[in-house]
DNA sequence: CCGATTCAGTTAACATGTTAATCAACGGGA
DNA sequence: TCCCGTTGATTAACATGTTAACTGAATCGG
């Protein structure tokens, strides 16, 4: 049972113990262990997962992409617009749907993400290392237990 | 044990089935259910928070405002400027220490929290539901184990 | 008492989050 | 075929995230 704080005749929860707030300093807590990693490689965050995703899977459509690598759409076009610009990925139209953008890496993003990988890789390492791997699994099958339910929740 | 990718000889966990996804994402799927209410009131998510933390403990300096409300000192700096020009706080200087801010709610901000706590927590009590309290608290104890390892680890 | 250093906070610059508006391409129905 | 509602993507506008530079105040050491 969570504590309330009782005040002036109304309560909420304490905002240090709920659920955005410890999934937000979480989710810091594990990205300050990569930060240094992409600064060095001259990366955001934002673009490194998006440059991960279309290693995964050749070419995709913006949409797609932008759902898997949990970005939204407008944020989407200025990284793509900005990775173009550096020549680590290409788009170009669907012939089938001139609606659709499809994405794809160059050679030279792969190559990119093909050097960072090992760091990136390592980071993870350490994280389970402290965390121990079993709890890392554990928490994240809660993690996504969490998404099922609220995502289909009334 | 986390499934690996091979590819091309090089390997990176899913991408899919990280903790930087999969909490953003756990956070993005809790956030969806508060955003309406944070609209029709016209705050931030951010703004929230930290008239919500200041409501917990009258007044304090700018530094621990920010560190409770999960917010860097920048952002602070403008939305502390923000909710100001909307009567919401106000702020004052420490007369011991020129350097700090003293940030308080004025009556019309504990007015404006207790008028839209009952729906936060509402809202909060129907995760609560789709969850089940004994899996948040298994969970916000996971996060907090975790925000402690990897904040002193090495 | 003073100069150097540290500290709190703000400002600057750029990237992303967020919502709304816009635009072109699709696709269904009269 | 033509109209119109829908869809994928971009653009706009504003707020926050992030790092660095900067300002003023406090503190330390000589």
């Amino acid at each position: 049972m969570a504590e309330k704080l009782e005040k002036d005749g109304f309560h909420l929860s304490r905002t240090g113990r709920t659920l955005p707030i410890l999934l937000l300093r979480a989710r810091e807590q594990v990205m300050e262990r990569f930060r240094p990693m992409l600064a060095a490689h001259d990366v955001t965050e934002q673009q490194w997962r998006v440059m991960r995703v279309l290693m995964e899977t050749e070419a995709m459509d913006a949409s797609e992409l932008a759902a898997r690598a949990s970005v939204l759409a407008p944020s989407l076009s200025r990284i793509l617009k900005t990775l173009d610009q550096r020549g680590l990925i290409t788009t170009r139209k669907d012939e089938k749907d001139g609606r659709r953008t499809l994405v794809a890496l160059t050679p030279a993003g792969t190559g990119f993400i093909k050097s960072v990988a090992p760091k990136s890789a390592a980071i993870y390492a350490e994280i389970e290392e402290l965390l121990g791997q079993d709890r890392i699994e554990t928490l994240l099958d809660e993690l996504e237990a969490l998404i099922e339910t609220l995502s289909k929740g009334r």
